[in-house]
RNA sequence: GCGGGCGUGGCGGAACUGGCAGACGCGCCAGACUUAGGAUCUGGUAUCUCCGAUGUGCAGGUUCAAGUCCUGUCGCCCGCACCA
């Protein structure tokens, strides 16, 4: 049979525009399945082949959800601020706006295209006011309960292009675009306490279902640590506070180090000797990201303080102080207290330096290299705490700390608190003015949304400003507090903003009097099942849960968590093995394979391509052996015939349905498809199939190829749309045989396949094995040492 | 550097809690049909010194049995906080 799938295509996917199956219900009796995939950044390069795959798996777990009787929310939509719009817009004098509304089209209609069963009355798009006015909200919420606050924080700034450029715009310490240097230029930023949510978001972790490694590297990027605060006195007559995770060590502390940035290297700037030297470091370590300067490719750098000494608080002995930038001034205290014997990095600081290594926890050795072990070694050279174990020894050090009152235990997290200000055009405005008088307020919530003002240019001012700071007429304002003169904020919310709470607005997205209604998130939330990319685990799924728990918190949310389930894809790359890009070329534009292979084709290829987690590279030779798949699919329809089951087929029938079902939700979709076309080669085989049983085959491939599916469905008088047809279920005892093929070994190799009937036992099964020819041959004038009879898998003798 | 992951035929991959390695597909080979074939159908296809042996990045180990577990090692990929 001819295989048009251009006619079948547009055909279905026009009934399904006008019957719309596939809008979620308003029924809240009905039970409910809340799917989501991650909204794309609408990019002017259009859909690329790496989209679909998770769309189209989660379009196959939705489409048989709702076949199992679930009522089904599959949403879409943009998430459309951003760097690359505005950036564009700049170059091309474009209004943001109408670059966002061009892009957005052309990737609707290249995803529709693909027959997702998307419930498109619930598109949203986070540059839409009647959006953001939702995203303003949440964030007054955040600044009335004290959780945003502004911070000096450096930040990029190109010192051609006069802009504040992301780190990701900054290349080998560069201007992406002009190549001109790049410096760090400190400015007062919006930030939001993430840190406060820090211990919930790894505890609340707990009885969620998500895939292992998300959960770890989640855990890992808050980075919670167990250690202690201890106070060194300097002989500048103060007090320097270390944060350790070994204070068990102190007595092995040979020097210390703090961050270039520590506050202390002004404070000391007198005393200090070599200050000019010490200045000429820290301005060298500012130009350097956090990333570049913990490379410990690198050799360790430093500068001592000459000057200053700090005192061992255990043992009064006098130690140096350096300045080095493998001291971060974001984490802990900023300073370091150094065992050289106990610690890679210091160790390697040591040796470059020539400092001592003095060893206190024995069973390495510490001359020449470090000694981490914290499970087997002793305590050494260490007054009271020689003889004790690590984790004894640090109890011991702290509470002989606090005791002292020179320290305390102190959990710290790796995690920082969250840079919420761009000085960008493309962005929600932030809804606050800072009055003269009243300092920073809120302005009243019935003025949201706060609209983005139409400027002349988007280009960012000379200053490094948003180019909101030019518009005097918006940014002059009254204070809604005391009716004053005040300013309003500038700066605009990161593209993580709008991402944070999509989710909540799917499940009422016209709703013009709250976020979304409470029966409405009572009845959607959590999301049952959340796919999205590795690289969104420790930003955007840690940023929406934090503001889910915050939700939560102020009882907007009715759950904790937002989502129930996370997966995560693998990336599609190129025929290269490489990843696609525009500079390598190897993109693959989905659009034409859709042209010159259908998208049912399209679809079940990027389903077989290779295990759904696993990247997989792209190719087009492969494409073809789906289409086939499809084509002769469709031919069984010229053999069906009658009515009831084919007995050669029963059994493949149902343990095909077994396995389809438990494959989808396993997320093993390559693995569906191989028994599905297995089957087709079987009924090929046979030579036949019953009308009915070919309906429910459709109705098997309907969420992979639905428009093939509902072709056939019809074409075997299908009533209505097999998409909406009742999924087809199996009977457990006709998907096992009757007889099982046992592999026979004889020390570990395989000497023969003997049939045995599946209910023998494993006396039955040895007699059976020892019945064959081949096996007692080989037993022959041997003595059997151990008979391993494991049922239904395999026998072992083994022989002598 | 830190954190997470991956490594199986010519290629993509399959293999449940350790139990016949290579399902399914691509490619390739042979045949059929054909004026024609980059269409379709049928059969074959891990490697080798092919009655037998060897094979899951490499080197060890545990086990009756290892792709799967353990130790070490090499290579590749993702993230690193203002890309989304």
């Amino acid at each position: 049979m001819q295989y048009n799938y251009k006619e079948i295509e547009s055909k279905w996917q026009k009934i399904w525009d006008e019957k719309k199956p596939f809008a979620a219900k308003q029924d809240y009796t009905l039970p409910k399945y809340f799917s989501l995939v991650e909204f794309p950044y609408p990019s002017g390069q259009g859909l690329h082949v790496g989209h679909p795959r998770p769309y189209t798996a989660l379009d196959i777990v939705s489409r048989k959800k709702r076949m199992q009787g679930y009522n089904v929310l599959f949403p879409m939509g943009w998430d459309a601020f951003g760097l690359p719009t505005e950036n564009y817009a700049i170059k091309n004098k474009i209004h943001p706006r109408i670059v966002t509304e061009n892009n957005v089209a052309r990737f609707k209609s290249q995803l529709k295209a693909l027959g997702l069963s998307f419930d498109w009355d619930r598109e949203i798009n986070t540059t839409d006011p009647e959006y953001y006015k939702w995203t303003q909200w949440i964030f007054l919420q955040l600044f009335k309960k004290g959780l945003a606050y502004k911070k000096e924080m450096a930040v990029n700034f190109c010192t051609s292009c006069k802009v504040v450029l992301a780190n990701e715009e900054v290349v080998n310490g560069v201007c992406e675009r002009c190549a001109s240097a790049v410096i760090r230029k400190v400015k007062s930023q919006w930030m939001l306490r993430i840190t406060e949510y820090a211990d919930r978001l790894i505890s609340d972790l707990d009885g969620l279902d998500y895939i292992e490694r998300v959960k770890t590297q989640q855990i890992n990027w808050i980075g919670k640590s167990y250690g202690a605060e201890v106070d060194f006195a300097t002989t500048a007559g103060d007090t320097l506070t270390v944060y350790t995770t070994r204070c068990d060590t102190l007595f092995g502390a040979t020097y210390m180090v703090i961050a270039p940035e520590h506050a202390y290297v002004e404070k000391w700037a007198p005393k200090l000797e070599n200050y000019a030297e010490v200045v000429a470091y820290r301005e060298a370590a500012g130009k350097k990201s956090d990333f570049e300067r913990t490379e410990l490719a690198k050799e360790k750098t430093g500068v001592m303080l000459k000057g200053v000494k700090a005192i061992n608080p255990v043992n009064g002995k006098e130690i140096p102080i350096f300045i080095s930038d493998y001291v971060l001034a974001g984490y802990g205290t900023g300073a370091i207290m150094a065992v050289p014997a106990h610690d890679e990095r210091d160790w390697d600081f040591a040796k470059k330096f020539g400092l001592p290594i003095i060893e206190v926890v024995a069973g390495g050795d510490v001359q020449n290299e470090a000694f981490v072990d914290v499970e087997t070694g002793k305590l050494v050279n260490s007054d009271f705490l020689n003889g004790m174990e690590v984790a004894d020894a640090k109890e011991a050090m702290a509470a002989f700390l606090e005791e002292k009152g020179i320290g305390k235990k102190k959990v710290n997290f790796k995690l920082r608190d969250w840079v919420f200000s761009r000085q960008r055009y493309w962005g929600e405005p932030i809804p606050l003015v800072e009055c003269e008088k009243c300092g920073w307020v809120a302005i009243p919530e019935e003025e949201l949304p706060l609209r983005l003002p139409e400027v002349e240019s988007y280009e960012p001012t000379e200053t490094g400003e948003s180019p909101l700071s030019m518009m005097t007429d918006w940014v002059n304002c009254t204070c809604p507090q005391c009716g004053g003169k005040a300013k309003r904020e500038t700066d605009t919310m990161p593209q993580w903003a709008g991402s944070s709470w999509y989710f909540l607005r799917y499940c009422d997205p016209h709703n013009d009097k709250a976020l979304a209604s409470k029966e409405a998130l009572e009845y959607w939330m959590p999301v049952d099942w959340y796919n999205g990319g590795m690289e969104h685990t420790t930003l955007h799924l840690l940023y929406s849960r934090f503001w889910a728990k915050f939700l939560f918190d102020i009882d907007v949310l009715a759950c904790k968590e937002p989502y129930a389930k996370r997966t995560s894809h693998g990336m599609i790359l190129g025929e290269n093995g490489e990843k696609m890009s525009k500079s390598r070329g190897n993109v693959v534009n989905p659009d034409d394979i859709v042209r010159d292979y259908g998208a049912d084709t399209m679809r079940l290829y990027e389903m077989f391509i290779g295990d759904f987690e696993k990247a997989a590279p792209w190719n087009p030779q492969s494409i073809k052996g789906c289409k086939r798949f499809l084509e002769r699919f469709l031919d069984l329809s010229e053999i069906a015939a009658g009515e009831g089951v084919t007995p050669e087929l029963e059994k493949v029938f149902h343990k095909t349905i077994k396995k389809v079902t438990a494959d989808i939700d396993n997320m093993k979709f390559n693995t569906a498809i191989a028994a599905m076309m297995a089957l087709v080669n079987t009924i090929t085989e046979v030579g036949k199939i019953t009308r009915c049983e070919l309906s429910t085959f459709a109705k098997l491939l309907s969420p992979f190829a639905p428009h093939v599916a509902e072709e056939v469905y019809e074409m075997m008088g299908g009533k209505g749309l097999v998409s909406i047809a009742p999924w087809p279920t199996y009977d457990e005892s006709k998907t096992v045989d009757d007889t099982v093929d046992f592999p026979v070994q004889i020390n570990g190799k395989v000497r023969a396949v003997v049939a045995i009937p599946a209910a023998a036992d494993k006396d039955g099964i040895l007699a059976a094995v020892k019945a064959d020819e081949k096996i007692a041959a080989a037993l022959a004038g041997k003595t059997i040492v151990k008979e391993i009879v494991v049922p239904g898998k395999i026998v072992n003798i083994v022989v002598k």
